[in-house]
DNA sequence: GCCGTTTTCGGCCCGACTGTTTTCAGTCG
């Protein structure tokens, strides 16, 4: 994909400018470019064929070029002779936390360090000491950098930070002292993967508060400690960051601990243009350097109404066009978890879930759902006991005789049926006409190429009991890259054939992604939120589904399950 | 390197904590 390779050449370009100290601005240019570039749901070289590429946010005439370039020659002159000017070793050792550009280049000039290797033996050897402004604790402190860097290259799944997050709020939120408190940072805005966890915590006793958080059992290691602010590592190398403020602070203060950091820049330069001032503690008139009175900072709402904006949902917190609808009040309602009305997508033990029809059944009426789809894999996926045609119409018997016992909740017929690497579908139509909701997916053949997958797919929505398309890129966040698939051409498909397309929520899916699924409810087509229940406690996965929606701006009209069970119906079939 | 209802130059978000110092630079989010 042209989008992330150009992306990471000119994150490179950043670092090895930082590295040498250049122009903070101009790598900020360049980090900027990236993020433009990786939000992108369309090919980037189709922005160069018609010369728009100065029209995205942060693309300049000299950054066009260097995208020109790349795409033409497949690499950027400038990179190569950056690269070739800096030993490649100090990048990784800047990526060490507590060494940034100055303690990298200090290292290098004095001690010839240029891996992390290297750093870590002139540290153990107590070599570091020696240099001016660094002393045995900055030893210690990096030694302890390299044991996290190797400890925590990855990002953690929403699905584990924000259990991990609510069992700290539980912790703290019946201590002494604290009189709000709440989830902030990228596990708020229900990012996807998650790096940290951040706490807010409003109390009149800032330190007392600290203790409490440093002391907690999970704690293994304070990371720093402060007078409002805090981080420590838990047992499993989750890192943690509590801010403590003022009640008249707490809204100022969630607003920038939540971010995004692109967010929260937009907003400190909407209230430079205003003659305001924004930090974490208010919103205040301002003359120069000179701050003047606080004007708000007790609740977002009224942060956001001091510079003219509406409230802004935590989701859509990106810089990614929320600023703007919020000015002109055009910002959506997003869907929310009671909006729904069913799951569609759940596996019982007919294939290879846990648990009996009956017994998903009555689970999904007490949460409330309205209707369930029991969509169990097909015959050619044996490995997860795929269903025959004879088992098929034996379950299918079984929810007519089941659904005799619900009043105002029905169980609906489905399948998670296999597209074959034809791309066509592994029951036969007379089979598939039977069943109510009908699931496509790519179970098979992972490897090929971009053209062969995307065929598949496409010609599995031509037919017409084909409704949703599962799944739609197949990754596995931090264990399976996503297939290689045109995904731009599959929506343009999907939106031709109606075909609808899942947001899988299991934690490990997310699939499809935030960026791609506002694409596709911005073309109108059709998002269904889904679990892949394989035991009961997945059905909790909605809440992840909902959040991939709301942080694709979706609102309840776009989500397929949002309707009452009569008009679902009528939405399913083509 | 980007950007513009303060527009082609001169800005570019803002503050806490640490380690090293005696007033601050570096790093981080």
């Amino acid at each position: 994909m042209n989008n992330q390779k150009i992306a990471d050449i000119f994150d490179d370009i950043a670092k090895i400018l930082e590295f040498k100290q250049d122009n903070i601005f101009k790598i900020r240019a360049y980090q900027k470019a990236a993020v433009t570039l990786r939000s992108l749901t369309e090919d980037i070289a189709k922005y160069a064929k018609n010369s728009s590429l100065t029209s995205l946010p942060g693309i300049g005439k000299d950054l066009a070029d260097k995208i020109n370039e790349i795409l033409k020659t497949g690499t950027l002159k400038v990179y190569q002779g950056l690269k070739k000017s800096v030993p490649e070793g100090l990048m990784d050792v800047m990526s060490i936390p507590g060494v940034g550009p100055k303690k990298a280049k200090l290292l290098y000039d004095e001690l010839k360090i240029d891996s992390v290797e290297k750093l870590k033996e002139a540290a153990e050897k107590h070599k570091l000491s020696a240099l001016p402004h660094l002393k045995e604790k900055t030893e210690q402190n990096i030694l302890q950098g390299i044991k996290l860097l190797s400890k925590a290259k990855e990002r953690m799944l929403l699905g584990e930070a924000l259990p991990a997050a609510e069992g700290v709020v539980n912790y703290l939120k019946d201590k002494k002292g604290v009189e709000k408190i709440e989830i902030a940072g990228s596990t708020r805005r229900q990012k996807e993967t998650i790096r940290d966890i951040d706490i807010l915590v409003a109390s009149e006793n800032p330190p007392e508060i600290i203790k409490e958080f440093t002391h907690m059992p999970h704690t293994e290691k304070i990371l720093a400690e402060g007078r409002t602010k805090a981080s420590v590592l838990t047992g499993r190398g989750l890192q943690i960051d509590l801010r403590v403020v003022d009640v008249e602070s707490y809204g100022a203060a969630l607003v920038y601990f939540t971010g995004s950091k692109e967010h929260n820049i937009r907003i400190r330069e909407l209230a430079i243009k205003k003659g305001l001032k924004v930090n974490e503690y208010g919103v205040f008139t301002a003359k120069g350097t000179k701050i003047n009175k606080k004007i708000a900072g007790k609740t977002e709402t009224e942060v956001y109404k001091a510079l003219n904006l509406e409230f802004i949902p935590p989701e859509l917190r990106e810089d990614k066009g929320e600023i703007e609808a919020a000015l002109e009040n055009r910002l959506p309602e997003l869907v929310k978890p009671s909006d729904i009305k069913g799951d569609l997508h759940v596996h019982s033990n007919y294939s290879d879930g846990a648990h009996a029809i009956e017994e998903i059944a009555n689970t999904c009426r007490d949460m409330g759902y309205k209707y369930v789809v029991i969509s169990d894999h097909s015959k050619s996926l044996k490995i997860a006991r795929g269903l025959s045609e004879e088992e098929l119409k034996r379950k299918n018997k079984e929810i007519d005789q089941l659904n005799k016992k619900f009043k105002n909740f029905k169980i609906l017929k489905g399948s998670e049926v296999d597209i074959l690497s034809d791309g066509t579908l592994d029951y036969p139509d007379d089979v598939l006409k039977e069943l109510d909701a009908v699931f496509v997916s790519i179970h098979s053949g992972f490897k090929q190429p971009m053209e062969k997958i995307t065929e598949r797919i496409l010609k599995a929505m031509d037919n017409k009991y084909a409704h949703i398309l599962s799944h739609p890129t197949g990754r596995l966040l931090n264990a399976r890259d996503p297939y290689a698939v045109d995904i731009d051409r599959v929506l343009k498909h999907a939106k031709q054939t109606h075909t609808a397309i899942e947001i899988n929520g299991n934690v490990q899916r997310l699939d499809l992604d935030d960026i791609n699924a506002r694409a596709a409810a911005d073309m109108g087509i059709k998002l269904a939120l889904t679990t892949d229940t394989h035991r009961l406690d997945n059905l909790q996965f909605m809440r992840y589904a909902v959040s991939v929606a709301r942080r694709a701006w979706l609102t309840r009209k776009d989500a397929l399950n949002a309707l009452p069970l009569q008009q679902l119906l009528k939405a399913l079939k083509k």
